[in-house]
DNA sequence: ATGAAAGCGCTAACAA
DNA sequence: TTGTTAGCGCTTTCAT
């Protein structure tokens, strides 16, 4: 693989001038410019990006770290920031965790070998361990899931408004309190989801009751075998929130096994708007995250920290809004 | 940030010691090990891997160049890539080009610049001319879409053979010549899995008929207008194979719209099973693309080139599977 | 407008 | 068992 030297040599100059070329920094006769291209070109000369952060600067990377690739909200806000990234000549070097602490913490480190100028953590249940791992804060910031201990910057939808603005739907429609699909308790989402889908009962003097609230996490799975105890248990029940889009398509397979319909007799509202929720019929009531705005407000912050500025280490959170279709 | 030279300062040693230490090659005396890890951990030392691979190692690194990381059945063959080089210490870098072809160029430049042990892409019509620039064909290969003008190593699922068994199982059912949902025609699966449409339909000695094939591409959208054209146009219909699995949902939902039953009124059959194909009324009947072997053996194949060895530059084509669901 | 040389953090001889 | 030193490919003074 051919070097500066090379380039050099069969452009008879010295490597400062490549150098100078290379990088559009000080002058350079037209003319030398021209002899050094063609020498590159004939070359099929590529600078090596690691020797010249070595000497000094940044390797114009991002790194992005996701707990499942293969999650269709995760990836539309990693496209966002891709997209954003791509405007200012970042490359984005995205990995998966798996969801597992371990491999985490690994990717972390992976991360900080390859020296990346900053890093987009999607928040998980181990993450908060991670991050005492990671001694000088570097430009950093959590995504989606808000980890309450950490100090730094966060982006996330509103999980609580959200949750909100879709128990108050349903209780515009049914007769009877709503039920909830809900998610693992100890990811900060889903207990604020939990919490809006609380506080809305509360506002309608409507009692909590614990019958109509069944554990699950965030997979269809999950969603569809709550929803089969949902309806072996509670014999009124024509409303569900589920804590995202997934379990609620879960949810909505079991309705139809049951021989039920949807919104007739039940009626279903989600959360994330995953494409699939415009697919299935009939087409899934959610409540959207803003994928763009949230990729979009990751890469201004890395950014910004990258540039030295300081950042604001108040979650930003965003507004989710109600897209509504047929389940509801 | 603490280099090599910090941490040799600290534990009392010279910088060569602490490489030794820090690799687990040649000698080093236990005690002197300890002092050693002692000053690594007090100065939150991280080596710096471009520093490394510019000696003369390798940076561990694969990248992977897909076209999009919203797409399901992409990105399940990453997490298999994924799984597979994690077993190897293997960190792999993915990007997006959003189906691009100048980023797709700008991307496969980066990776270079970033030295990156080896290159895993999916083909995409563009990429036939991004892989003329590559100059040097390091490791390198190319997945799922098939791009016959290259010279090394591919891995796909058999296209043509999967189609065969969808529209087999259609035949079985249907009593007219089952209609076909394309794929954009410059795209090689999408041409294998048309002539595998086409050969079944010959080898029943029925003759295609055009009415029955409508051009779409590989999404939802594209399936459903296809579909109600489809169903506006040919009025003995009840069956269909479409291109894949979100052409296919897209069409069902057309389906719906008519007021027509799946599978009752018209059998569908998808190809590539991602997820959604599992969530929705009716499920499904698909052919399942081996994305977990996919991955594995794309793995396989850079490790070797990376380790030197040749490798087969004829396209290794991995079975499809027929997952029978509701949708016939 | 250009070249020589120092040095970025690290590994690999080579000595000791 | 350990330290010294010469690079790896590049950018950046500092001369010229």
């Amino acid at each position: 693989m051919a070097t500066i030297k090379d380039v050099a040599r069969r452009a008879g100059v010295g490597v400062a001038t490549v150098s100078r070329a290379l990088n559009r920094t000080g002058y350079v006769k037209s003319e030398t410019l021209h002899k050094i291209e063609q020498a590159m070109a004939e070359l099929g000369y590529i600078p090596n990006r690691q020797a010249r952060a070595m000497v000094g600067g940044s390797t114009m990377t991002i790194g992005v770290l996701v707990p499942d690739m293969d999650n269709s909200l995760f990836m539309r806000i990693v496209q966002a920031i891709n997209d954003a990234a791509y405007r200012y000549d970042y490359t984005l070097l995205v990995m998966d965790s798996r969801g597992e602490a371990e491999r985490e913490a690994k990717i972390v480190r992976a991360m900080q070998e390859l020296r990346v100028d900053g890093l987009i953590l999607f928040g998980t249940p181990g993450t908060h361990e991670v991050l005492n791992h990671l001694s000088p804060t570097g430009p950093l910031v959590i995504l989606d899931r808000l980890i309450p201990s950490f100090p730094g910057p966060q982006v996330s939808v509103n999980h609580y408004e959200g949750a909100k603005i879709a128990v108050n739907l349903l209780l515009q429609y049914c007769h009877f309190p709503p039920a909830f699909i809900a998610g693992p308790y100890h990811v900060s989402s889903a207990q604020e989801r939990y919490k809006g889908y609380q506080d809305v009962l509360y506002d309608h003097q409507i009692s909590i009751d614990q019958n109509r609230i069944e554990p699950a996490d965030f997979t269809y799975q999950a969603g569809y075998e709550a929803m089969q105890r949902l309806i072996a248990r509670v014999s009124d029940l024509d409303g569900v929130f589920a804590v995202n889009d997934l379990a609620a398509l879960g949810a909505m397979k079991a309705i139809y096994e049951h021989g039920l319909r949807c919104p007739d007799d039940i009626r279903l509202v989600g959360f994330d708007d995953i494409h699939a929720a415009r697919y299935v019929t009939p087409s899934l009531t959610t409540i959207r995250q803003p994928m763009e705005a949230i990729g979009e407000s990751a890469v201004n912050i890395v950014l910004k920290q990258i540039h030295g500025e300081l950042v604001d280490t108040k979650p930003i959170v965003l507004p989710g809004k109600l897209i509504r279709r047929e389940s509801c």
